[in-house]
DNA sequence: ACAAAAGTGTTGACATTACACCCATGC
DNA sequence: GCATGGGTGTAATGTCAACACTTTTGT
């Protein structure tokens, strides 16, 4: 066996990690500290080393930079285009992670100079092919949130339904008519009134309901397709 | 920079290649001409080089076992478990394939002692962790096929609506309305009627259509939505 | 009482399902 | 003329989109 000749390629995961703040849709960005292109915009990410698992390495970079265990995490695709390194051979697999804004702590970022939230839309230029992989997991992430309860995973446990909208009209990038939206919502029993309102503010406050995950499985089980 | 701990992976591709005989659907496999598992039955794929890109070696793969060029080619997901392979750490990139039963020419087969379609259901056991990517594989082409054009990658140019209609009862596990499917397609103007039939058997002879992509463009460019 | 956002129903258009018979051909 | 699968329409139901006013709270 030759193999040699094919054991030179090097493997990196990096993460597309979206966040609501209640106004806008997010990316969590850093500055880097390491070359190559050190102190450009970057995606968070890193090298995995031969023995590491993938998941794990994109798990312990979610960690670094945030503080953070168990975050939504989805591969989106590999990238890997031969000149898309310039140290040699990378192959880079990237994750669609989704987390709740608020429980971030940025100050913990071990590998990176800053570590910032950027609207999606108004991000920096970012280094190697990060555009691409942005493109990529936006479009991914607009797919996927009317077909799977991943919304959820940005907004708190407990969350009122104009958020909700929000945050759909953000992904979608189109808004949405309230009363059908939520006509929609009340046919999901998995998502439930909690008989608490929102803190106040100088308006009327809203009820606030929490994703039942077990009752979402449940009803997977029996056929129920989520849609939104 | 210590990168040399990190470039001593090595990086395959592997084909899910789907084809449809008329009445089944089915899958390519090789016998392994080549350690490991010499003998075995996998998926077509190999190890790329350090210079090459995914895509050409995918393509290369293709046209070694088929002979055929331009070969619908979708990425399906890196799969890169620590232990999926005994030489080292192989992150491969699995690609969904679909192409025209009739036209693959098995006997062009360089790396592989015999290449053969099996039925998707009745398929021998794989090696690696080739089960799973088959089944992401065809739980992603169920998905697909209901929302992209990507079903007359498998028919021939001009194709009748009992094939089509069989093919996509095969993909989704379930028998369909002939009606309501034929009410469907009449909609899609990108679907022409050939003015041809096919060729007689011993009953009712079926018309040809075909599918115009110039035609499916224009209607997408216009916000167009395939459903079926 | 005012400002601000939360919450609530109905109607028409369209899409989906269920369902049964006649048609064209080769033998 | 018979066997075989190809081809066709309608009615009932369900889903989706459009649309405006009342309610609740803090100040």
């Amino acid at each position: 066996m030759s193999e040699n000749q094919f054991f030179q390629s090097a493997i990196s995961v990096n993460c597309v990690v979206f966040g609501f703040d209640g106004k806008e849709l997010k990316l969590l960005l850093i500055e880097r500290e390491l070359e190559p292109y050190k102190g450009d915009w970057s995606l968070p990410g890193g090298l995995v080393y031969p023995r590491e698992d993938l998941q794990a390495a994109a798990s312990k970079v979610l960690h670094s930079i945030t503080g953070m265990d168990s975050i939504y995490r989805a591969q989106l695709k590999a990238f890997a285009a031969t000149d898309r390194h310039p140290f040699g051979r990378v192959i880079t697999v990237a994750y669609l992670c989704l987390l709740r804004h608020v429980e971030a702590d940025l100050t913990e970022s071990t590998f990176a100079k800053t570590t910032q939230w950027f609207n999606v839309n108004r991000r920096p230029d970012l280094v190697f092919d990060h555009e691409k992989i942005v493109s990529a997991a936006v479009t991914r992430l607009r797919e996927n949130i009317r077909s799977r309860p991943i919304a959820f995973e940005l907004l708190n446990e407990k969350f009122t339904l104009p958020e909700l909208q929000l945050l759909y009209e953000k992904v979608l990038g189109k808004s949405l008519d309230k009363r059908n939206f939520r006509r929609k919502i009340s046919y999901m029993d998995f998502l439930q009134d909690t008989q608490e309102v929102q803190k106040q503010k100088m308006y009327r406050p809203a009820k606030l309901y929490r994703f039942n995950t077990e009752l979402y499985q449940e009803a997977k089980q029996e056929g129920y397709v989520f849609s939104l």
